[in-house]
DNA sequence: TCAATAGTGTCTCTAAGACAGTATGTG
DNA sequence: CACATACTGTCTTAGAGACACTATTGA
């Protein structure tokens, strides 16, 4: 591949922005390709899974990854090429792609993290209500809601977070490319972007309990909290829930009251915020 | 998956991966070039500065932007990129960069952002303590440290955040391409990041006084902090800062003590962090 | 009837912020 | 001296968490 860009320097006085746009060749660069990843959580019965094909074709046939694909140069841009992606290997339509919230995660760019060539991917990251099965896409030997407990996110070489670092062989049980770390990193952000703003809810249909609530950051923290000291807290940050007057038709499957139902309300950061227990550990 | 790139599905089950590789021809692919653009961020007089350069070849010729350029494909990953790109810009030594965070902010995507052809960026955020002037890399006229009060921030027509929105041709005092609104996100960033991380300290020299780490507070969030309340509530993070012994030579320069010198501590994260006063009318 | 759950009350402790006060410098 | 600044003490209040308690439902 070449060493460098071209360089037009040397001729850029005598080239107005006119001739200088018509005489650009691209293809005159070293050739990247860009694509997007979708990290899309969701939440089955209590557990959190991940959206993930198992891929059709070389390289790493028959591994489980990320959905994504190829960036359509020139004609959209990085969100919408995610939310393409997303719609594509769901089998989704656009209506209910409104209410998946789909955020930007990062960019990974190591050299060697798809041996065909230098492939930068764009990680999104989306957090659905529970979806319907997904249908495998054109190139996708399999779709799959996996719960995430099941996959082994131990990135071994691959450390995580954006930038790029070296290539290394699938493991057995493990995500092809750089995607465990991707993963990892998706957990991570969904981890402290429930803390500061309302997208737990995202997990959620429309009505909701305040039980329904906790499980999502129970599941997605990974602990357990206090039901009366989480109650009471949710209700006290202004425009995080609203209530609906109404109530569950029935009380729990072991007994207890109806409980009261709530959408989400217009905040979009949480003040004061829900903080996640102790983490002294990860400080340093 | 796309629908441009080569589909190598309808003889994929007769290649085996060797062979796939072999004959793969990313030349293929609609071309799309990838860039690091660097929002680098320093104190100078206690007054945040932004390192600008002017553009020496079209499109935007003469407008200031952001120090960047186009990733070496194949041969660096982002991180890496960035780096280089701040070093060639500043013509800072690589010691001198390891006093610097480089940070991935995110990636900007729209067709029209560039109107040569598809160019997808990788924005990233540095913090830097004070350093000397810049010398202009090969494509730039100039290279300065700006200060960021004296930009036009107002993005117009891109509106703010990764993703990718409609080209806008450049107004009088504003950034090319996109850049005023990757500033605006770096800012809001910086603003976010020095609540729970030590990286004020990032813009200070190795021995600092809680005032000048106040300073640094005092000029990224725009507004004047208690003096006794912030020096209390530095000295009680476990990890901030971490006191030499040592004080200043004289007291300042309106009189008063000679205060103690501090260097950053091994935190990761503060807690409790210091959070901005009141900022209600962002939560909706 | 028992057990589980929804929702509320209360107590303690931490931390934020307002304010005051003392010591130590500069001009 | 006058004044700015470094740093500390104290008071009030908000919020987190532990715990207890009542009411309501299903099995």
């Amino acid at each position: 591949m070449p060493t460098q860009s071209p360089r037009p320097e040397s001729n850029q006085e005598q080239l107005d922005e006119q001739a200088w746009l018509a005489a650009y060749d691209p293809r005159a660069f070293a050739p990247v390709a860009v694509t997007v990843d979708v990290v899309a959580l969701t939440l089955r019965q209590d557990e959190l899974h991940v959206l993930l094909v198992e891929r059709a074709a070389p390289p790493y046939r028959g591994c489980w990854a990320l959905p994504g694909g190829f960036v359509r140069a020139g004609q959209e841009d990085l969100d919408q090429a995610a939310a393409r992606e997303l719609a594509e290997e769901t089998g989704v339509d656009t209506a209910a792609l409104r209410r998946v919230h789909l955020e930007q995660l990062g960019s990974y760019g190591s050299p060697q993290r798809d041996p065909r060539m230098h492939v930068i991917s764009v990680a999104y990251l989306a957090f659905a209500p529970d979806l319907p099965a997904p249908r495998p896409g054109t190139d996708a030997a399999a779709a799959a809601w996996v719960p995430v407990s099941s996959l082994d996110l131990a990135v071994g070489p691959h450390r995580g977070g954006p930038g790029g670092h070296t290539h290394h062989p699938v493991r057995p049980g493990g995500l092809a490319f750089d995607h465990a770390a991707i993963l990892a990193a998706a957990l991570d952000r969904a981890r402290a972007k429930i803390e500061y703003t309302p997208l737990a809810t995202a997990f959620l249909g429309g009505e909701f309990t305040i039980s329904d609530l906790r499980a999502v950051y129970e599941e997605i923290w990974g602990e357990k909290l206090h039901p009366g000291n989480f109650h009471r807290k949710v209700l006290s940050v202004p425009g995080f829930v609203e209530g609906t007057g109404r109530t569950t038709a029935h009380g729990g499957s072991r007994g207890g009251p109806r409980a009261r139902l709530y959408h989400r309300g217009d905040a979009r950061l949480l003040h004061p915020a829900l903080l996640r227990p102790d983490r002294e550990e990860e400080i340093r």
